[in-house]
DNA sequence: TAAGCGTGGCC
DNA sequence: TGGCCAAGCTT
């Protein structure tokens, strides 16, 4: 831990200095180890003017950037890949070009174009954070991470990244990326989410004053490229040289976590009922809890105990329903579920029960369809009866 | 504090 | 193929 403490200090003493002295550690260094130069902010931000990624959300060099664009694409990225959320963030762009348009938006369009994109609140939080900005901030984004930290579905992290990415403004932003670089940093053994406060220090101590938002921005893009979770390409990275984990060769074992329990497999029933005009039944789930406020096919509770049996009686209308083979099997963040199709078919007179409504399979791709539902629609409608 | 909350890609 | 993982927030 003292070795960590002179590695700072010598970090914070070669900014303060401005120095652009390049010092190559040798034996002796390496081994006096507080004479051995820490990790920079210097060295992180040459490595990024040469190799930042351009993405859409991300100002070009020398550009303002939109505040709009990096307060959306930061909700969207949270628990998300970068290539999961392009093509999300260019429609979101197209339907919602600023924040008064989003704040204006109907809540279920806001809902159909985030399906797909996982974790549903976020989308229930951007909406209403867009609102809180128009009606409150009279659509002009606050600058400060605490003012940011008020808003709807912006927590820690989301206000530092939009302080400091929009704003230039110094913040400690810490995600995933930043967790495994500064583990790996200073070879961290406590494991995850243990070592928060700790990493959060740490990274406190490296933030450069002059480019914070680089400096950010950096951090991740070092992460999700060179200072990957499997097999980091320690030999092209900035901090090559004055990284703990690099110097023992096992880069690779950072961050250490503590192990989650798995969840428990549950199962239920799902309901396929198909007009004859080409509509099928729907609903939709209540706001809160999972899938909130998302499109779903009727069917039954989800639960570890559930048994295909009888359950034609919760079917949705009485009809021929039919037991698909086979199941549909999804996986969420903390359980996985099976669910077993029931699929029939209905005249054109039929009208919807209380609750629910059908959709024309045409419209279905404006609905908020969460995948799962998806899955399940589309295993009905190829294993359909006769 | 810990649990709840999605999804798709990767090896 | 299945476990791991991705720019976390809310309660």
């Amino acid at each position: 831990m003292r070795r960590d403490e002179g590695t700072l200090h010598s970090a914070i003493g070669t900014l303060s200095t401005n120095r652009m002295v390049k010092r190559r550690p040798s034996p002796v260094d390496s081994k006096a180890g507080p004479l051995t130069d820490g990790p920079t902010a210097r060295a992180l931000l040459a490595w990024y003017d040469r190799h930042r990624r351009t993405l859409p959300w991300r100002a070009k060099p020398g550009d303002i950037p939109d505040p709009y664009r990096v307060w959306l694409s930061e909700i969207m990225l949270q628990q998300t890949t970068v290539t999961a959320v392009k093509p999300y963030f260019e429609k979101f762009l197209t339907l919602f070009p600023d924040v008064f348009a989003l704040a204006a938006a109907p809540t279920e369009a806001v809902m159909s174009a985030w399906a797909g994109l996982g974790y549903y609140s976020r989308a229930r939080n951007l909406h209403a954070c867009a609102k809180a900005i128009v009606e409150v901030h009279g659509g002009i984004f606050p600058e400060t991470p605490d003012a940011l930290r008020a808003l709807p579905g912006i927590g820690e992290y989301t206000s530092a990244a939009i302080a400091s990415i929009a704003f230039n403004r110094v913040a400690t932003v810490v995600d995933g990326n930043v967790e495994r670089v500064i583990s790996r940093l200073y070879a961290i053994e406590e494991p995850l989410p243990g070592s928060k406060p700790q990493i959060k220090a740490l990274t406190t101590a490296l933030v450069p004053e002059d480019r914070p938002g680089d400096f950010a921005q950096a951090m991740m893009d070092l992460g999700a490229t060179l200072c990957s979770p499997k097999s980091p390409s320690c030999i092209l990275c900035p901090f090559s040289g004055s990284c703990a984990a690099q110097k023992r060769g096992d880069a690779e074992i950072f961050p250490r976590k503590t192990p989650k329990k798995e969840g428990q497999l549950r199962r239920g029933a799902a309901f396929v009922l198909l007009r004859e005009d080409g509509a099928i039944l729907v609903r939709t789930r209540p706001d809160k809890g999972l899938l909130g406020g998302m499109t779903e096919v009727p069917g039954t509770e989800w639960s570890a105990s559930f048994k295909a049996k009888d359950v034609t009686t919760l079917a949705p209308i009485e009809a021929e329903w039919t037991k698909l083979r086979g199941h549909v099997r999804h996986v969420f963040t903390h359980f996985p579920l099976e669910l077993t199709i029931y699929a029939a078919r209905c005249s054109k007179r039929k009208s919807a029960p209380q609750g629910a409504r059908f959709v024309s399979l045409d419209a279905l791709d404006q609905e908020a369809l969460p995948s799962v539902m998806k899955k399940a629609i589309t295993f009905a409608l190829e294993n359909f009866p006769q």
